[in-house]
DNA sequence: CCCATGAATAAGAATTTTCTCATTTCAAGG
DNA sequence: CCTTGAAATGAGAAAATTCTTATTCATGGG
């Protein structure tokens, strides 16, 4: 079933979400402030987000935008005791999926998250469009990549490489075998393009991302 | 710009809502019943459907439920006086992808309409790979034209120019329009970038595949 | 037919990408 | 520590892309 992430500050609203997912047969994790939030979803993958706006510390709205920034899609849900016009729209248009004020029935937030989680079950043999690795995201339908928050241009060449490796984490690709899926076929065997086009992503994307394998090529740290 | 239509029987919310959306930019039809609803939606494509559940004739919910039954996947917006829970969770389970009761804010409508229409947007990988226009087709992933069976290499403007008409065929988009997508916000004005590379594009891919509408802009043949 | 405005094109400057080569740095084994 | 092959880097040539400017061409109205 479907993992459901909590952010909100109230432990006992947060207690009587969790509680109300879990007799519908979803699980969940509870984030009591901002830091927490993006934490668990760096390090595990949730289906939706539900999101206070009022936080301790920082805004929700920000919590939002920063999650869009590096990429992420999943759905999000604003529930929160803001009633105004103003908080609705900003909410609405800086990416999340629904708005729903406090107080609320349980029945609706709950017909409102199958809404969301209805529509983003991905037809199957399709990808994602982005990748993630680390810190760092790749867009393939703008071929840019996300390194802290802060969009990338990557030339071709160096899309094509990065591609190669977030297709593949972990997987050692020799020298041959790069130029090959890059380059094609025709290409001269004594150059070291890959070497050059390994340092170009190296320099964008943080030193220690791709890693060299002595004696057999490069892999994608995972 | 999106098509939405509006069904609802008071004539003069329709008019009301249709004359927001102009305003914002979409165009908009008005269904004041079941069957011209139906009707509509057959014969025409809709980006997004603004459901009015007081119907006199038929029930809002059976129009849904029978739009669904069909297999329309357009997202629908279920805009009623109908404040009761059990109305609400019926049609958000029923199809609907949003709830909204009157009275209601135009900008909170707006915005919500927005998120559907976000979220329509495919991504990558989800729809074929390959849009087909004519004999030009355009691989999203190789970023390659393929014109009369012969690979052609786009460069990043060129194509990311060609995917904004391949996705709308027919449609005209202005220079302006044009600068906005392609290039973004930062631009010159004054400049006449953009129909430079419609001649790049016309070298490319035949010279009557984009027509010129005079005094308006341009638009790929259909 | 002529004019005015809009559109197309040619030419080339500026910029970015791509790639090579030479040199430096590194790492492992003796 | 020294040697040696492997890997990284710096510099820059070559090539392609991007964009501007100036000029030519086309179209529709008077």
């Amino acid at each position: 079933m479907s993992h459901i992430l909590i952010v909100e500050d109230d432990p006992r609203i947060a207690a009587f979400l969790a509680k109300g997912f879990l007799a519908k047969g979803f699980t969940s994790a509870i984030a009591s402030d901002d830091s927490q939030a993006m934490a668990l979803v760096q390090e595990s993958r949730f289906d939706l987000l539900i999101l206070d706006l009022g936080l301790p510390d920082k805004d929700g709205l920000e919590v939002l935008a920063e999650l869009r920034r590096q990429g992420h899609t999943l759905p999000i849900i604003i529930l929160t005791a803001r009633d105004d016009i103003h908080d609705k729209v900003a909410g609405l248009e800086g990416g999340a999926n629904d708005y729903i004020t406090k107080p609320f029935r349980f029945e609706e937030l709950l017909a409102r998250v199958r809404v969301q989680l209805r529509s983003t079950a991905v037809p199957v043999g399709t990808t994602a469009d982005v990748l993630h690795v680390g810190k760092v995201s790749l867009n393939l339908h703008t071929r840019q990549a996300i390194v802290d928050g802060a969009n990338v241009d990557l030339p071709a060449r160096e899309f094509t490489m990065a591609e190669l490796f977030f297709r593949h984490p972990g997987h050692i690709f020799s020298r041959e075998q790069l130029l090959e899926q890059v380059w094609g076929y025709k290409h001269d065997p004594g150059s070291n393009v890959v070497d050059v086009y390994v340092g170009y992503l190296r320099k964008k994307f943080g030193s220690h991302l791709i890693e060299t394998v002595r004696g057999r090529g490069y892999r994608l740290r995972t």
